[in-house]
RNA sequence: GGGGCGUUAGCUCAAUUGGGAGAGCACCGCCUUUGCAAGGCGGGGGUUGUCGGUUCGAAUCCGAUACGCUCCA
């Protein structure tokens, strides 16, 4: 334990001579909190900094950071000026108590890697994820400083460390950041200040400051920016400026995206060269010189035309790589040395019985145990947070970096069976504490790493069958190359990777084109690119979103979207998806925001209202408009998607008449009928979500819906299939609350409030306004609010939901499921209809199986093709999932019957076309056969053919089936090989018959078939098919 | 979100340019054998994922769709 004040004796003063208007801001944010290190303070940081000359080995280390791998002896041991070590858990704790107790910030918990609401993000990358909106200008917080360690994963996006992972020393796919946040707040005084006093001091952690370098922005010409002298001058009062280099945009000047808020960064870097000469190796990728906090100011925004302007709010957004941090903290040379890492190490050692990590960088073993212990990390937080192993997008990802675990568990390590399932335990001894969500159900996480290792087990195996096609090809070819097609296409289809691909042709002696598969990889990357994109119209950019501020045009208010009456509004602005104009005319593809509106915007899972805007307004201007033709004035604007965007509400849609202008009054009105499909198919997932609970005995966790007007879908935890029995059940309770004509009430109530409420349900991970909307089914929200504890509340359906509803549960009409599937492991999903679909389900139900009945009654002749006639329109009929596996059932029964008759028909009919072949070859044997085949279809005349020609082999034979039923005729040849070579080809003599009853045909010399379509001229073909044999055979 | 590939008997997979849906294993019967393992002979098993189109004719070509695998973002 550090030596240190006690929170009344803070050892920093209070100085006077605050300067800057950030200061003073936060001192009013929390007057315990010092104000801005002035002069004065930095001095006595700088004072306190631990002087090199006073170094302190560390008791458990005696030769610094390189004990362990190094032998003793090869390099000069490094003194370490940490005073002892710190333990990793010890390390977060201090960090967040700084910044809370000492500095006045909220901790604010870590997010989910799974971003919720952000399509944009594959995982949660980075400390200020969370806090986006807020950056974006599109949200707020009661606080405005925050501090806290994110769990961050970087693979498969834009920040992407997989590849590195094992092969170095300090990149993870999944790692903590240590963040500190000012959100208009503070500024670089402060966040620089901190920054070194919290490293340097002794008093906190003591890191010898000759061994941080600092970078600063240097500045770029083309944005028109100076270097951050700012910054600069500030790191002055701690480093000397040989520490302190200017870098480009690339390294020190950050952007969250294309556009929006941005600015020039600080990142310090730490050198653990043995003799502290490493200045040079900043920014070079060296282990030896390593960044571990990068401190971000933002005070540019960046316009879509790339133009910057200074931002009104200016914030600091501060990152420190724990791993990192941890290991310069316990004077080690790789993060992976740190005790965040042995625990797992031991684990992998266990379960493997391989020999114990030894930290070498190129030994294939300690590659081994470094991939799998980052990668277990990765993938058990991940599944912890929601997400799981799949085909595309995240889960996909997931996926790769398992199976590259897999991988090297089974090269490196040995082991042929699932291992990585095993690690969980190691896993959630090390993060549980810090991240409890992690501890909440590790069986269920090490089931589903199970059963994905599993699974790759047979596709390794396909994969490994495809690359010995490969290598059979290229040891055919002199320079043994595997082709690039391949090698693409083990990657592209089955999932190799090249260097995998490239390691299996060195074992046999092999090349690959990587060139060339380089060269597909970037045409395939091509094609996926060129033809993605989205609605542009249903998204407002940060720049346009301040414009429209700026001009004065407030939030869109939607107090009215829970009633359906029409309303009087205003049209403010008009977004074309590229830019504000002031008119849209007759088949403009835009979106109008209003000064109100009645409309229900997408939003937690259900769909956005349709409906329609008028104006019988006249719109002076419109006659200068060339695209207004007609009479101006009057507009109808139909509504086809509504989006909210920091608080203005997008009406996405198109002019059906007439033109429409800013500034116009119009009537807005809501399509009735959709809305009450979406009420009931809401309120029906609601029942749905409340009856799974209570039919589940299990912990039923919504992780997903949608409702929409033809149907809603319901995401869940479940740990199989329900079955049928579950699912009637759910039904039926389901129609019990419908019958009982319940009452749905609704209400906002204070946050703190409704999550008392007994079994309330709400969404993990979800973020929930306060005031939040309670929509109660059974219960009163008053007396709710009376007795939240009351047991009663659990016979009830209450949910946190903006959504609309409706009155009574009578409305929804009747409710049937149409599907029930598993999504990913561990999740099911239900699709269901309410309301007038879920009836005519039910009616269909009931017609079909009395056309069973009706259709089973049948005599031989009729049954045929009546049950042919059901059986083909069973598919389409909308049926839920219960008839369908009811009545399928039978209707699987009655198809034996149907094939039986079938057989018997056909075998009748086989021996009657045997028996007339049997009596053309009596009447008829000769050098050519042609005749007619009556009442034979092509299987039956193909058998006919077949005893015909047992019976005359040396003879050429042509029959003709005509089938008047069918309106064809059709026609099959045979020639024996002596005719062939005299000329006779069975296809020409097909087509020759063909022709004559209007069709074609063709074959092989030896056998061909043919098909007319007049049986009438059967005899006609009989004629031309004698013709043109008889040339052969004379 | 976009691209590529696949879906044929219970299982694993075949099927020249569109021209008669097959093999091995498994299953059933008979034979051989003291028994077992095995062998011999025979047999059953298919709406070629689904729907539509082109064609005289589609497992094969085209379009849609479902499911699976896979790559990119």
């Amino acid at each position: 334990m550090a030596a240190r004040g006690a929170p009344g004796c803070d050892p920093w003063p209070t100085l006077a001579g605050c300067r800057g208007t950030s200061a003073q801001a936060s001192a009013r944010a929390d007057p315990s909190v010092p104000g801005a290190a002035a002069e004065a303070d930095r001095n006595r940081i700088r004072r306190d900094a631990a002087p090199p000359g006073r170094r302190i080995r560390t008791a458990r280390s005696p030769r610094g950071f390189l004990n362990g791998v190094l032998a003793p002896g090869t390099l000069r041991p490094v003194q370490n000026s940490v005073t002892r070590s710190r333990s990793a858990s010890r390390v977060r704790r201090d960090f967040i108590e700084y910044f809370v107790q000492r500095r006045g910030h909220t901790f604010v918990p870590s997010s989910s890697v799974v971003p919720v609401d952000d399509p944009t993000l594959l995982f949660t990358n980075a400390g200020m994820n969370q806090f986006k909106d807020v950056f974006l200008g599109q949200g707020s917080r009661a606080y405005r400083r925050a501090a806290n360690s994110q769990k961050c994963i970087r693979a498969g996006g834009k920040h992407n460390d997989l590849e590195d992972v094992g092969r170095d020393t300090y990149h993870h796919t999944f790692f903590e950041m240590l963040g500190n946040w000012s959100f208009g707040d503070y500024f670089k005084v402060d966040a620089i200040t901190w920054a070194w006093e919290l490293l340097t001091s002794r008093e906190w952690w003591g890191i010898d400051p000759e061994r941080l370098h600092v970078t600063v922005f240097g500045g770029d010409a083309a944005d028109g920016l100076d270097a951050d002298r700012e910054a600069e001058e500030i790191w002055r009062s701690f480093v000397p400026a040989g520490r302190i280099t200017r870098w480009g945009r690339r390294e020190n000047f950050w952007e969250m995206g294309e556009t929006g808020p941005c600015g020039p960064c600080s990142e310090i870097h730490y050198d653990a060269t043995p003799d502290g000469s490493g200045g040079a190796l900043v920014n070079r990728g060296d282990p030896r010189v390593i960044e571990i906090w990068n401190l971000v100011f933002m005070q540019f925004n960046r316009h879509a035309n790339g133009r910057l302007t200074p931002l009104p709010a200016k914030h600091v957004d501060t990152g420190m790589g724990f791993e990192r941090v941890t290991r310069v903290l316990q004077g080690k040379d790789s993060n992976y040395d740190t005790d965040i890492w042995s625990g797992l190490f031991d684990a992998i050692q266990r379960r493997s019985g391989a020999r114990p990590y030894a930290g070498r960088i190129d030994d294939p073993v300690d590659i081994a145990y470094r991939v799998i212990a980052d990668h277990a990390r990765c993938i058990v937080v991940a599944l912890a947070d929601g997400a799981a192993p799949g085909n595309e997008g995240r889960s996909y990802v997931l996926r790769r970096i398992l199976r590259r675990a897999v991988r090297m568990a089974r090269q490196a390590l040995e082991v042929p069976e699932p291992m990585l399932c095993d690690l969980v335990p190691a896993v959630v001894e090390s993060l549980g504490e810090a991240f409890p969500a992690i501890a909440s159900d590790p069986a269920r996480i090490a089931r589903i790493i199970a059963d994905e290792e599993h699974a790759f087990l047979r596709t390794i195996d396909r994969g490994i069958a495809l690359f010995g096609d490969a290598a059979t090809r290229a040891r055919a070819l002199p320079t043994r190359t595997i082709a690039a097609e391949d090698a693409f296409r083990l990657h592209d289809t089955w999932g190799f990777p090249i260097d995998l691909t490239r390691v299996m042709a060195a074992e046999e002696d092999l090349l690959v084109d990587e060139t060339g598969y380089e060269r597909l990889m970037e045409e395939a990357r091509d094609r996926s690119r060129t033809t993605s994109g989205g609605d542009t119209r249903a998204v407002l950019p940060p720049d346009v979103l301040a414009d429209l501020a700026k001009r004065g045009i407030g939030p869109t208010v939607d107090t009215a979207k829970y009633a359906t009456r029409p309303i009087t509004a205003r049209i403010r602005a008009i977004w074309t998806g590229e830019t504000i104009t002031q008119r849209a005319v007759l088949g403009d593809a835009v979106a109008l925001i209003l000064d109100r509106t009645n409309h229900y915007s997408e939003s937690g899972g259900q769909v956005a209202d349709h409906g329609t805007i008028r104006s019988g307004d006249s719109d002076p201007a419109a006659q200068d408009d060339p695209r207004v033709s007609g009479a101006p004035g009057g507009g109808i604007f139909r509504i086809e998607d509504v989006q909210s965007m920091g608080g203005y509400v997008l009406h996405v849609g198109r002019m059906t008449g007439g033109s429409l202008h800013a500034g116009a009054s119009v009537e807005i009105e809501v399509d009735h009928d959709r809305r009450a499909l979406v009420a009931a198919n809401h309120t029906g997932t609601h029942l749905l979500n409340h009856a799974l609970r209570e039919v589940l005995t299990e912990h039923v966790e919504q992780k997903g819906s949608l409702v929409a007007p033809d149907r809603l879908r319901f995401d869940f935890t479940a740990g199989g299939a329900l079955g049928a029995d579950r699912i009637m059940e759910v039904e039926r309770r389901i129609l019990a609350d419908i019958e009982r004509a319940v009452p749905v009430a609704t209400g906002a109530v204070p946050l703190a409030e409704a999550r008392a409420i007994r079994g309330v349900r709400a969404v993990f991970g979800e973020k929930y306004p306060d005031p939040v909307r309670v929509v109660s089914v059974g219960a009163r929200i008053e007396d709710l609010l009376a007795r939240p504890q009351d047991d009663a509340w659990l016979e009830a359906s209450i949910e946190f939901c903006g959504g609309t509803h409706v009155a009574s549960t009578r409305e929804i009409a009747n409710f049937v499921v149409v599907s029930e599937q598993a999504l990913a492991a561990g999740i099911r999903r239900i699709v269901a209809m309410t309301g007038p679909a879920a009836t005519a389900a039910r009616l269909a139900e009931a017609n079909l199986e009395q056309q069973l009945v009706d259709c089973s009654r049948l005599g031989d002749d009729a049954f045929l093709p009546a049950f042919t006639e059901l059986s083909a329109a069973f598919e389409g009929l909308g049926l839920g999932i219960l008839a369908r596996q009811r009545l399928g059932g039978r209707i699987d029964a009655m198809r034996e019957r149907a094939k039986a008759l079938q057989k018997r028909r056909q075998s009748e009919q086989r021996s009657d076309v045997v028996e007339q072949a049997r009596r053309v070859a009596e009447a008829a044997a000769g050098a050519a056969i042609v005749s007619m085949i009556e009442g034979a279809d092509r299987d039956a005349l193909m058998v006919a053919m077949d005893a015909l020609r047992a019976r005359c082999p040396e003879s050429a034979i042509l029959l003709v089936a005509p089938d008047a039923a069918e309106g064809r005729v059709t026609i099959a040849a045979s020639v024996p090989e002596a005719l062939i070579s005299k000329g006779l080809r069975a296809g020409d003599w097909v087509r020759a018959a063909a022709a004559a009853c209007g069709g074609s045909g063709g074959g092989r010399p030896d056998r061909a078939q043919a098909g007319g379509k007049d049986p009438a001229l059967a005899p006609e073909a009989i004629e031309a098919a004698k013709r043109l044999v008889a040339r052969y055979i004379a």
